[in-house]
This record gives C-alpha cells, structure tokens and sequence, in this order.
DNA sequence: GTGGTCTAGACCACT
DNA sequence: GTGGTCTAGACCACG
C-alpha cells in the first residue's frame, strides 16, 4: 500500500512531492520492477487530491522513464527502472556528483541563519529518518 | 556595490534569486544592520528588470524582518537583522525548513550507492569551501 | 457572499480596505476556517479593481496567518486562523489592552478640538455601525 | 523646550507626527498663543530629520491657522489659534476624521472578548486620565 | 531624490 | 478554472 504523505502549503507542488515520493519508494526498494501502482481514481480518492493532479505526477514519471502506463490495464513501475537509475547515477557522477547539492544546501542554510552545526544536525536528521522508518 | 547575479531561465523567480543573494550578502557579512542598500529604481535598472520586480523582493524581505524600506529615504538593512537571524537558529531547528532538501540530498546519494559517510564528507568539504573562504 | 465596501478617495490603499474587511468579516464569524474566500479574478471584477490590487490584499493577509492561498485550488481562510487572533489578542493584552488605542483616540480628538462629550459620539456611533448589522 | 518623540518605523509619515505632537501640546495648554516655536533648523538637528521635512510640518500647521510664521523672525503659536480650535469643535463633530479610528478600536475590543460596555469603560477611563491630569 | 499604489495586460504553473 | 510572476507605465506621497 503506497502511503504519500502531502503538504499543500509547503510551496512545493503536489504532484512533484508526489512524484519524489514514489521514486523514493523504488530507490528504497519498497516497490520493484513491474510491480502496480493505485489507479488514478484510486490515488486521488487517497490523497483527497485532483485527479488530473495524479495525471501529471504519473505522466512526468513515464516520462522519465521510471513508471509505464498501460493502456486499460493500470500503472506499473517500469520493468527496466533499474537501468533507468543506473544512467542517472551515471549522470550524476558526471556532472560532479553531489558537491553541487551539497554546496546548495549549506548556502540555503547560512541564509536562514543556520551555522555548519545546524546544517550537519539537519543531514543527520535526514539519514536517519530516510534509513531507519522505512516501510 | 552589491551585485547580483540573475538566471532568468532557472525557473525560480526573479525576485525570488533576489531575496535569496540579498540575504546571503547579509549572512556572510557582507552588509550589516543599518546598510543601505541601492533604491529600487537603481536596482531595477542595474539588473534591467521591472522596478516592481524589486519592490516585490524587497516587501518579502521587509516581512521576514532582514530589511526595513523608510518612505523618502531609501531601503536599509535592519538594524534588528541579527535579533531575527538569532529566531531562526533557533525557531528552525525543530521545524526544520530544510528538511526536505537535506533529504533530497541523501536520495540522490543512496541513487550513487553512497552510504551515509559518504554523504557526511560530502557536505563537510561544501562546509569547508565555504565558511573558509570568507575575508 | 462577501461584500466590500470600497473608497478610493479616503486615502486609505484599497488593499488596505479589503484586507481590513475581509478580517473583520473573520473576526465577526461570518466566514471561518478553511471556508473559500471568492477567487482573485472574481474580486477584483466585482470590485472593479486590477487583479493585482486583490492579490496585494491577499498576499499580505496570507503573511499574517489570516488566510491560506493554495496554488490553482483558490485562497482560503487559514485554518489555523483561530490561533492567529488568539496569539494577537495575548499580544494585545500584554501591550496593556486597548488602554494605550483608547488613550491615543482621545488625543487625536482633541488635537482636532473635540471635546469628551463628543468622543462619546463618535465611539458609540462606531459600536451601532459594527453591531447593528450594518448592509 | 519642545519634546517630541518620532518613530520612522510606525508608519505615520514623520511630518504628520510631528504636526499631531505640536498640536497636542497647544490643546493641552503646554503652550500657547504667541509662543515661539523651535527654528527649522534647531529642530530638524534636533530631531535628525531632513529639514524639509520640518518644513511640511510647521507648512501644514500654518495651512490650518495653528501657527503662523513671520519672516525673519521665526516660528510661533498663532495668537488666534483658540480661535481655530473653536471653529473646528463646531465643524468637525459631524465629519468626524476619527470614525475609522473608532471603528478599529471597537473592533480590537472585539478580537479581545470585550463588549460594547467595556468599550465605553475603557474610553472613559482614558477621558478621566487625559483630562484630569493637566496642568 | 526616495518609496507606495494602482492599472492594463501578458504569459506561466498548478489543480 | 485557479494562483504566480513579470512587464510597462502612470501618478501620488514622503524626506
């Protein structure tokens, strides 16, 4: 059972948290390769969201190459979703892996007035919370 | 002379890159509490944007208490700025507003197959390459 | 249906009307939390003001706590409004009540020349217009 | 020796402060017709503001018949300004410039629990403590 | 000179 | 449909 858990008013859109959710889900392990999805219907009745805001997630994920849509059958994650992973690993290796992310984060940080303290506290946080309560 | 730096094309708003390098000036020292900083219609045309462009990041900044505009004389740094960056140190510790980049952080790490070491060191160097690069 | 009454020539900002009718209309518990406020675009039609004027009024509403505006789905009243007035009220009360507004609206009136008598009036003219249920 | 106390940050244009103090001084009887006022220049170096600024007050003031200024000699209380006074008690009780200040007062009496009554306590009170404590 | 408000209208993003 | 952003330009108010 795919449990999303959104925010309306994190100022992040609801279909990108949803779609960073799921791909959180296969990274995880929690769902696999050919492995089915909630209808839409289904999802939106779920989230107490707009249909059509299912829609977007979904096709932005096809698009990617990460979930494949089957016509009259339902949603499934992508049978070859690994090799998909495995060429952004690929890619992110070659743009110089996370020291961009990484820089971004301590600058956002210090303009909230955070110091590397705080920012190492927030990461711990974000390990922990990502590999420990994993469903 | 402060100088910002815009990308029009990065999606996130204008006033939004603003606020941002704006705010980063101050954090790092660059600025400090009763600065002035350039009038609207002096930065509207440096940066070749719309006067309200500016207007809308300076109200922003206002509301969060980092600058303070005074009718007829100008814009100026707050002279409270460390009092507000003090709330947010410690206000944001608990609500964690960077919560979700940091987690963001680590999945595209665990997508590298690094481990939480890994991620660690990573955000040490961007720690180091910034705060020691300061005058 | 929410009505406001506008007058562009009090020299008061038109935002500045709305947004203190919306709130009144809130703080008198004619609409309350998360009920639907009319959408920008139909305000401002009704109003006969640029759209802008409308999502000044909100925006700044929304800093206060007071509303909620949700990308594409519309602007609400916050459903934490209840505990945004309560926190102004303590707010209020630890200034010391409305001592010091009711002290300096006795100054006002009597650098305009009125007299005691005359303050009366025109506080109790406020009450009957508020409580009367006025059209 | 003429105390005034300015706030920029407040909101009210420092101009119309410094008019609403100087007429409350006269109101009050601290002084009265005839009564040199400060120079522009001793006061805007007083106060640190622009001397322009002094300049729209002591401007407006004279507009209203408060004070009146005499070429090389300075500023003063007008010798008829209970004169004006008189007149505006007469003329101004049906306008009432303090409506909307009324209103909110009633209003935040309203945010705080109170009702209409203890308006009018709170109201007389401050009557009492202005109007007793004269000189 | 400064900032404050408002208009008219375009284009984009989200639900 | 909803709100979000940006432009161009006008006029007003303040110091």
């Amino acid at each position: 059972m795919l449990h999303l858990q959104l925010d309306p008013s994190s100022g992040i859109p609801i279909y990108r948290q949803m779609m960073d959710q799921i791909q959180r889900y296969i990274v995880l392990g929690a769902i696999g390769p050919g492995d089915q999805l909630p209808s839409i219907r289904a999802l939106a009745e779920q989230l107490r969201v707009n249909p059509t805001t299912v829609v977007k997630a979904y096709t932005e994920l096809e698009h990617t190459g990460i979930i494949e849509r089957q016509h009259g059958r339902g949603v499934f994650v992508h049978r070859q979703v690994n090799d998909v992973l495995e060429r952004r690993r690929d890619g992110l290796n070659a743009v110089g892996g996370l020291d961009q992310e990484a820089t971004q984060l301590v600058f956002r940080a210090l303009e909230l007035g955070l110091d590397p303290t705080a920012v190492r506290a927030v990461v711990e946080d974000a390990i922990k919370h990502i590999m420990g309560g994993d469903g």
